[in-house]
RNA sequence: UGGGGUGUGGCCAAGCGGUAAGGCACUGGGUUUUGAUCCCAGCAUUCGCAGGUUCGAAUCCUGCCACCCCAGCCA
């Protein structure tokens, strides 16, 4: 029995298993192939699988694809690639809602059989203005007492294609007066002449999202049927449709809370404008929150199922802050990730004292930590890199880096000394003239000297130019607002910086390295190669520094 | 406005009548050749608000307030 995780579904399914509710425990992932998955899935991925897991059941990974017009193979293929990806495994059991039309029409009939449902003729627009409102009842159909034998007739004649889109509808006879407005006579089956991406042109009504789901869930045996909050309001029409057709199982719908992140969106519709848009490079682009944006970026399933974990299940709105899933990239990569030297934004460091035409072998460990990983040779010599950041002419107190006169060790290097600054014609720093101190040697130091910091490096001689991608946030503002997405992405969420990058990163098989000082990066895995090494920034490292308020 | 939900520290989130877990973030301090990691300490006299029941309430009752969802032939 699972004691970590202990969420209200969770506690629920514990007590539907000891009271005899039922013996197994079956879930579903109903994604509608009509898009990418994003974290905001994985959440309900984690949770789903998760739950099966524990409880020694199973999980179906079920398509939701009653809409022809917005769904496609493309989508299911990437869709099955995330799910695996993420480590979740549903056997045989990847089904469709379309392999279940004839017998979803087979319950249609019989609900027209009972007086249940009719074909209804008005218009689409007529039907919406006699819905009515929160506060007033709808208007009864004009067709709605349709004699069974007409509406059954009629119903037939729309599933063999004598009519055209919008002629007619099926709607369930329940009550136009309803508080709830699902339930004002909910339309279940539509006409469209359209290509299914499964089903070809077999069908050319399609049910209804309401009337399929409950239905493929009971056809499938689910014992929990977990959706999220705004399917609250369906979860009455969901039981309706089940005790009104001759199925003799019937789940519970139990809702939480979808997940929400700071500084961006889950929004399919709005990502498929910005991938056709052009505004990012495609659904994997490692800004996106979608599964395949994060694996690209650097993310592991590891990270993501932490992160579904740490945020919990609960019927709350929610909107959590990127600190956690950037904790969780951090935290998995601390140990994992070999270090390495790149300089971002180099600045040229010449050591005077050192002769032109030599160089030498220094080594450093892969990670401090863990002398397992090995070590790897770094080249020193007379022309170095620093980061620009780490040089300030005019250093405020507390500053650990390089000034005019000021002394720094190089990483696994020498102490050096910053004797002149070169400038160009404008004025701007283009050089740092330093000496080094033989004696100072990393690992042997009797220099006796005290250098005010540590600085990163790369041998201007040896290191390899990379491109390297550093991302930010998508948006510019914590919640965007839905009127006005476009207004408020972050124009910055992109940077290419062209690095120096010591040969041992670019040379490794290794994926995934900490820059030190800088951050952790990904070799990108489409774009990467030795010859032109091009790495995305997963995170940045935590940063303590907080110049002195002057 | 009718119906359905939700309100616990900056962000998540335990708690299910016995006197506020945990994580992230943050703030101090220690270690440190990554301002990283690691370690240690601090961080809600109070649970949307107001009443009530009770020896005792975040937990029960009543009223109020705030926010979210629903008027697709989308899911």
């Amino acid at each position: 029995m699972p004691e970590e995780s202990s969420d209200f579904i969770r506690q629920r399914i514990r007590q539907d298993l000891s009271e005899g509710v039922t013996n197994t425990v079956v879930t579903r992932f109903p994604p509608e192939p009509n898009g990418y998955l994003t974290i905001g899935h994985a959440k309900s991925i984690c949770l789903n699988f998760g739950v099966a897991e524990e409880f020694g059941g199973r999980t179906f990974l079920r398509f939701d694809d009653t809409n022809p017009l917005k769904e496609s193979e493309e989508f299911v293929e990437a869709i099955q690639r995330d799910v695996a990806w993420l480590g979740f495994s549903w056997g045989d059991a990847a089904t469709f809602a379309s392999d279940y039309f004839q017998a979803l029409y087979g319950f249609a009939e019989q609900l027209v059989e009972r007086g249940k449902a009719y074909v209804d003729s008005q218009s689409a627009e007529e039907i919406a203005a006699t819905r009515g409102t929160f506060t007033t009842p709808g208007k009864e159909s004009p067709h709605r007492d349709r004699p069974v034998a007409e509406n059954l007739d009629l119903f037939r004649r729309m599933r063999a294609g004598e009519f055209p889109d919008g002629a007619h509808v099926l709607r369930a006879k329940i009550d136009m007066t309803a508080s709830n407005i699902v339930m004002r006579d909910p339309v279940l089956y539509r006409i469209r002449h359209a290509t299914h991406h499964r089903t070809g042109d077999d069908w050319c009504i399609y049910p209804m999202y309401d009337f399929t789901h409950c239905l493929s869930d009971a056809l499938e045996g689910i014992t929990h049927s977990l959706c999220t909050l705004e399917f609250e309001n369906n979860r009455e029409l969901y039981d309706w449709v089940l005790d009104n057709v001759d199925v003799n199982f019937h789940p519970p719908q139990i809702e939480f809370s979808r997940l929400n992140l700071e500084f961006t969106v889950m929004s399919t519709r709005f990502f498929r404008k910005l991938v056709e848009g052009g505004h990012v490079a495609g659904w994997d682009d490692p800004r996106l929150p979608t599964i395949s944006g994060l694996r690209r970026r650097g993310y592991t399933p590891e990270m993501i199922r932490d992160f579904c974990q740490r945020v919990g299940v609960t019927r709350q709105e929610n909107r959590v802050a990127m600190e956690l899933l950037d904790f969780c990239a951090r935290q998995a990569l601390e140990d994992t990730a070999p270090r390495g030297m790149a300089v971002l934004d180099p600045l040229p460091v010449t050591i005077v004292n050192y002769p032109s035409d030599e160089d030498e072998t220094l080594e450093a460990p892969w990670h401090g930590k863990h002398p397992e990983m090995g070590a790897r040779a770094i080249t020193f010599g007379r022309s170095l890199a620093i980061e620009r950041e780490d040089f300030m002419e005019e250093p405020p107190r507390k500053f650990r880096r390089l000034s005019p006169g000021g002394l720094v060790r190089l990483r696994y290097g020498y102490v050096i000394r910053c004797d002149e600054v070169v400038r160009d014609d404008g004025g701007a720093v283009v050089e740092l003239r330093c000496t080094y101190f033989p004696e100072s040697k990393s690992g042997g130091d009797t220099s006796g000297l005290k250098p005010k910091g540590v600085v990163h490096w790369v041998s201007r001689q040896s290191g390899r130019a990379a491109a390297v991608r550093v991302y930010d946030r998508l948006f510019s503002v914590p919640a965007p607002t839905p009127d006005n997405m476009e207004g408020e992405l972050n124009p910055a969420s992109l940077e290419v910086a062209q690095a120096i990058v010591e040969p041992g990163v670019v040379e490794a098989d290794t994926e995934r390295f900490q820059f030190e000082r800088v951050g952790y990066f990904f070799k990108d895995p489409v774009e990467y190669s030795r010859e032109t090494p091009m790495f995305n920034r997963i995170v940045t490292l935590r940063d303590s520094y907080r110049p002195e308020p002057t």
